[in-house]
RNA sequence: CGGGGCGUAGCUUAGCCCGGUAGAGCGCCUGCUUCGGGAGCAGGAGGUCGGAGGUUCAAAUCCUCUCGCCCCGACCA
């Protein structure tokens, strides 16, 4: 940063820009212990407001949430043998406990299939008493060597959702669903457009039978998975015995689901919508929508104006046309500090709309409101502001969806192209590159070696370019699957 | 763990090569004037120079060790 007051450009690097925004928009900091971070009120009020939703459509579509405890027996993540072998290595264990050294040590959950499944075993006998529709919100721990700020931190906040079902079919809806409902919610909400689709088997979760992802493109063109929704077939049923009787009277091993969201969605919010100025933050996430900036001289003024924001406050958050949920407004009342210098920052922070309320603007009986994702400035007259307000809220939200979505449209490839062309491309801008692939484990492996991309997934029909490559980019064989190659966080 | 960079005021940093009273900008505090896109002036507070040893009359500066952070890589939501 040359200027401090300027943020380092995207362009210049993106990584960098990236850690000023999550720090000076003062949605998290670093923590004294490398690798982990606090998450700051503006931070933690997107994820407020991200729980709420999501909550709501778990509620909707049947689950009820439950909690359960960090500290697992060691020996419990060893039951499933692919689901150990994915998360040993990255296990923080308790080893001691009341200044004695434990029995057993205990694991600090890096995701909770076999405490959950290990309690499910206990209060399933009956198919009458399936399905169990379980979600609980939790942090969890995963030591992992490089970490970045909400993109990756050895600890996390998520929820995780567990269920289990009598039958496969019955346990695969599930995961279709909740990946269905993370779709909706990182587009309707985060105003985040991702593509959907299922994982590659070198790619899936540690014990799942397939895992399906919602896979967003950043600004710098790399794909982030921002949710996964697990089919895990019996695998932890069998491991934890998880057994029911059926209407025939035969004894049957559960079909389970998992699927998460995490704080990692913020660390993709910034990235999809953040510019030069800082961070954008959509309306239906925004802790703060609107931000009313008086502006005065004389000390006459000063009290007149600061009234009218009031009342402007008053009248925006009172208005009931969006039901339960009322506009979100804050006042920035602040002396000594000019009104251009307070719009700078409420723009770095990323609030989706300012009302400048200025003497001239009461004289006419209206105010100036900016965009924070167009700054666009406009006259509105103070005559039904509310609506107003909300109208160009609901604005705001959908035309970052849809920036989004041209952004990523823009940058994915979906004609048919040559390896070569496709290294240069990763070593370069980077893309979404929808090809061909012959489904060989090996040949994705050597194109993660060489290019440090993989398949992102294996895309529902909806996003795969209709007609398309029917070889495989690499090896000019049969094409078994269209697949999304891109590099990750 | 490998490679690179960096630890000096709340933040960004100069000074280090060539040892000699620790400086600046931003921010902060007080006052006055300002106030419709990053205010001006005046005054002021704020530092175990990451830590520990060593060399020296004298160490931010030289030497040794150590701790931490950031970036790139192997691993990952």
């Amino acid at each position: 940063m040359s200027d401090d007051k300027k943020l380092t450009p995207r362009a210049t690097d993106f990584s960098a820009w990236y850690n000023e925004v999550v720090l000076r928009a003062q949605l998290a900091d670093y923590s004294p212990v490398r690798g982990c971070m606090v998450i700051r009120p503006d931070g933690y009020g997107i994820w407020e407001r991200m729980q709420r939703a999501l909550d709501d459509m778990f509620k909707a579509t049947g689950h009820r949430n439950a909690y359960f405890p960090l500290l697992i027996p060691e020996s419990y993540l060893r039951k499933e043998a692919e689901h150990v072998e994915g998360f040993a290595p990255e296990a923080a264990v308790v080893t001691h406990g009341g200044g004695k050294k434990l029995d057993e040590p205990l694991v600090i959950r890096p995701t909770s299939e076999t405490i959950i499944y290990s309690m499910f075993a206990k209060w399933v006998q009956s198919y009458r008493d399936l399905p169990i529709l379980i979600n609980q919100w939790a942090n969890v721990v995963r030591w992992e060597m490089r970490t970045r700020l909400f993109l990756r931190t050895l600890e996390f906040l998520w929820q995780e959702g567990h269920t289990a079902h009598a039958t496969h079919d019955e346990a695969e809806a599930e995961t279709r669903q909740m990946l269905g409902v993370y779709r909706t919610f990182m587009e309707g909400w985060i105003a985040m457009p991702v593509v959907t689709g299922l994982k590659t088997q070198s790619e899936k979760f540690a014990g799942a039978l397939r895992t399906y992802s919602c896979e967003a493109m950043m600004q710098d063109n790399k794909a982030l998975q921002a949710g996964t929704s697990h089919n895990l077939g019996q695998n932890f049923a069998k491991a934890f015995e998880l057994q029911f009787q059926d209407e025939a009277g035969e004894m049957q091993f559960a079909w389970n689901t998992s699927w998460g969201a995490s704080t990692r969605m913020i660390g993709g919010l910034v990235m999809t919508h953040g510019d030069d100025n800082g961070l954008r933050v959509p309306p239906k996430l925004a802790p703060t929508e609107v931000v009313v900036v008086p502006i005065w001289k004389s000390d006459e003024e000063r009290s007149r104006l600061l009234e009218a924001a009031q009342q402007l406050k008053t009248t925006l958050s009172s208005w009931n046309g969006r039901g339960d949920d009322r506009i979100r407004v804050h006042i920035d009342a602040r002396e000594g500090i000019k009104p251009g210098a307070k719009y700078y920052e409420w723009e770095l922070r990323g609030v989706p709309l300012r009302i400048e309320l200025g003497p001239r603007d009461l004289a006419g009986n209206s105010c100036m409101t900016a965009r924070r994702d167009t700054r666009e400035k406009k006259i509105f007259s103070l005559d039904g502001i509310a609506e107003s307000v909300a109208g160009v809220l609901g604005t705001i939200q959908d035309d970052m969806l849809k920036a989004a979505r041209d952004r990523r449209e823009a940058n994915s490839v979906r004609e048919p192209i040559s390896y070569d062309r496709f290294k240069e491309l990763m070593e370069g801008e980077g893309a979404f590159v929808y090809a061909g692939w012959n489904g060989d484990p090996a040949v994705e492996a050597k194109v993660k070696e060489e290019t440090k991309a993989t398949i992102r997934c294996i895309p529902d029909e909806e996003f795969r370019t209709p007609g398309g490559p029917t070889t495989c980019m690499v090896t000019g064989e049969p094409a078994k699957h269209q697949v999304v190659w891109a590099k990750a966080y």
